[in-house]
Parts: C-alpha cells; sequence; structure tokens
DNA sequence: CAGCATCCGCTTTGATACTG
DNA sequence: CAGTATCAAAGCGGATGCTG
C-alpha cells in the first residue's frame, strides 16, 4: 500500500497494517498460533493465493511475523506473529469490540469458521464463579467443536471436544454467540434452532453481567 | 471496499472502517471536531478530493458521521461524528499506541499538522500533580500554534497560544514530540534544534513516568 | 472560496490455472 | 503443501472543471 506519508502514529501504523487482509491475518495467528499457509488460507475465505503469499512476505518484512520450519514429523513452515506483532492485539480486540454490535444479526451467507468464536467468547465472557469448580461448555458450530472453558477467572476458548462437558451447543454460529453473549434467552435461542443439552446454570456463570452493549 | 463476507466482528469491523483514508478521517474529526469539507482535506495530505467526497459520503450511509448546515454567520456545510463514529475512538487510540515507536525517528519528509500533537499528547501524558495550579505549554511546531493544559489530572490539548505559559517549546514535531514523551531530555533536544522558554520542571510534571515504550 | 464531479493513467485486487 | 503466473476488473491519485 503507498505510504501516507504523515508524521502520525495512527498513519504509519496504518503504513503497516492497514492494507486489505493483513488486520485478519493477525486475527488468525493470534486466535489459532502459529499456521501452516493452508491453515492461514482456511481462515480467510477469499483471500487470492498470490495475496496471502504476498501479504507475508510484507508482514515479515516489517518484523511482524516470522517463518519458522517446524521440526519433524511436522515438516513444514509454520508462520509466528513477532511480539510486536502480538502487541497488535489492542488493535484486533477493539476494533471486535467495535464490531460487536454487527454480528448480532443472524448469520445470512456470510462465510463462518468456528475458531473465529475465540475472539468475542474470551473478549466478553468472564467465569463470575472462580472459586467454583471450573466448567467446560462444548460448542458445535462451523467446521469443528470448541470447547469453552473456565480458568483463572476467565474464559478460555479452543479446538476440541471434551469428555463430559457441562453443557453441550449445536446451532449456527449467530445462535451460539446470541445465547452466549447474552442477546438471546435460552428459550428464544431453542425456538430460533439452537439445541442445548446439560446445565443451562453455567451461562450465567459465564455470560457478560451487565448486558454489555455487545 | 468489497466486503470480507466473513461472520466475524473484526472483519465486519473491517467492512466498514477497513478502506483507506476511513480511519484518519475518524482521526481529524476525533481531534478536530466538527469540520468543513476543506478542514478535512487539509487534515489529510495527499487524499483526492473525489476519494474524500467518496469516502465521506459511504461514512454518512453507514452512520459514522452525519452533515449538519451550521448557522449563519458560518454559513457551512459541518461533518460531524456520529455517536457510533465516536465509539471508534479505542480503535484509533490502539493504533496510535501500536504506531508510537514508528514516529521517534525524526520527521523526515512525511506531513505534519500540528494538532495531529493532540492524540499522542493526550494519550501518553498526564499531570503528576494535579492539586497544585494548573499549568499551560504552548507548542511552536508546524503550522499552527498548540496549547498544553493540566485539567483534572489529565492533559489536554488544542490550537491556541497563551497569555503567560509557563513554557514555550519551537521545534519540529519530533523534537517536540521526543521531548514530551521521554526519549529526549531536555539538553538533547536542545542539541537536535529545540528552543525551550519558560520552566523546565513542568515536563516532570507531565512526562510518562515509567518511560513506557512509546 | 466551499464542495464536489469527471477524466485518465497507474496500481491493487480477485479469480483461475499451474508448479516444485 | 506452499506457493508463482496471468489477466480482467476495480480502486486510487492527480489534474482539471463546474456550480453556488
Amino acid at each position: 500500500m503507498k505510504s501516507y506519508r504523515e508524521y502520525c502514529a495512527v498513519a504509519q501504523a496504518l503504513d503497516v497494517v492497514g492494507e486489505r487482509w493483513t488486520m485478519l491475518i493477525v486475527r488468525e495467528l493470534l486466535i489459532q498460533g502459529p499456521c501452516r499457509y493452508t491453515d492461514l488460507r482456511n481462515g480467510l475465505p477469499g483471500i487470492a493465493t498470490n495475496l496471502l503469499a504476498e501479504r507475508l512476505r510484507e508482514m515479515e518484512k516489517a518484523g511482524l511475523i516470522r517463518r519458522e520450519d517446524a521440526p519433524p514429523p511436522v515438516a513444514t513452515t509454520l508462520f509466528h506473529l513477532t511480539d510486536r506483532g502480538a502487541e497488535l492485539r489492542p488493535v484486533v480486540d477493539a476494533l471486535g469490540r467495535w464490531g460487536g454490535p454487527l454480528v448480532t444479526r443472524p448469520i445470512g451467507d456470510d462465510e463462518f469458521r468456528s475458531h473465529w468464536l475465540a475472539m468475542p467468547l474470551e473478549l466478553h465472557l468472564s467465569d463470575h464463579a472462580p472459586d467454583r469448580a471450573p466448567i467446560t461448555i462444548e460448542i458445535r458450530a462451523g467446521d469443528h467443536p470448541m470447547l469453552v472453558e473456565t480458568v483463572d477467572g476467565k474464559v478460555r476458548a479452543r479446538p476440541g471436544r471434551a469428555e463430559h462437558p457441562d453443557a453441550v451447543l449445536t446451532g449456527t454460529g449467530s445462535q451460539v454467540l446470541g445465547l452466549l453473549l447474552g442477546h438471546l434467552d435460552l428459550a428464544e435461542a431453542k425456538r430460533r434452532g439452537l439445541q442445548f443439552e446439560g446445565d443451562s446454570e453455567v451461562l450465567d456463570r459465564v455470560r457478560p453481567r451487565i448486558t454489555e452493549t455487545v
């Protein structure tokens, strides 16, 4: 991208991360950790493969990412965020908070990847009863199951299945988000097609308290 | 800009504010308040006039700004941020923090407008002696003079001159920023060409304490 | 002057095909 | 798996002109 050539921190930040796709590549690496090229392409539906390659080169030169050859048996290149790249988290978080109200509507024909849930869930949920036994919620939406776990007063989300989850949510991304972020109560979410099994009390334990305008 | 078509708050935020110039228009309106078309164009050196007009239309449709006919004697159109638009401040702040380290180098041939100083100064400075009499620093850098004032434990910057400022800084944008953000001590800043008049103790009163990595 | 619209050359993007 | 090559279409920057 052409530089703005302004002596202003905001403009110079945008010179580095303002180009199309760049912040979304950062998002992918923040959520998923080190990724293969193919993982990135799957997490960025619609990106042209030449553009992904080009952005990765630019981001490496800008010091945002580092490319590392994984040792066997993986034996492939992994793209890592550098420390400087990881410092973009506040920017991604701020964008995610601001964009929150835009994803309260149903999902339409937008693309969806289940790992994208990790960001809003970790941003808006927390464990209101950190002294009780930790809980696990399994989410089945999108391309692969996700686990939501309480740890240390916070909520962590990661891909995976649980042996004995306290609850299982099955539905679309917007149904799951609507229920967990508190826009929909359980009855309404079910009416819209969400399946819920398990202990409904876990919801009140993690959902945002003062209905933040999410 | 073409939509990413992803069901993700970050991507949908970028669908609205990710296009070239948009965040910088928000920056201008956050710093300057309601602006005329001409004010915006002056604060965005390098923007093509057709692009500014197009962005303003898009931003109005997206609910970020509102256009209002100022009453006489001004009698011109003023572009305001809506509440929703003003909620982008955390995004701009996060970008400004991340970009901070990029503007520690000298100014080179980048464009500079003195009102851009307001953002880093209000972001990084604060009044460490809020119980003492408020102070005023006048800054002469760039296109017009700025005032830095302590109020309520915080620091406010705005265009203007002071009758009896506690200090006057004259130099380039990078010299002024270097001194006030604490990368340069007074001696070093002077050696680089900054002129300082007044009480040098005001510096320690407002400069960041634990030299944050700005 | 303030607030645009038009035109034109150039760059960036997106879609697809192909390769070590 | 991890890219490169190609090409049409869209977006951008600069210059200029128009209207109240």
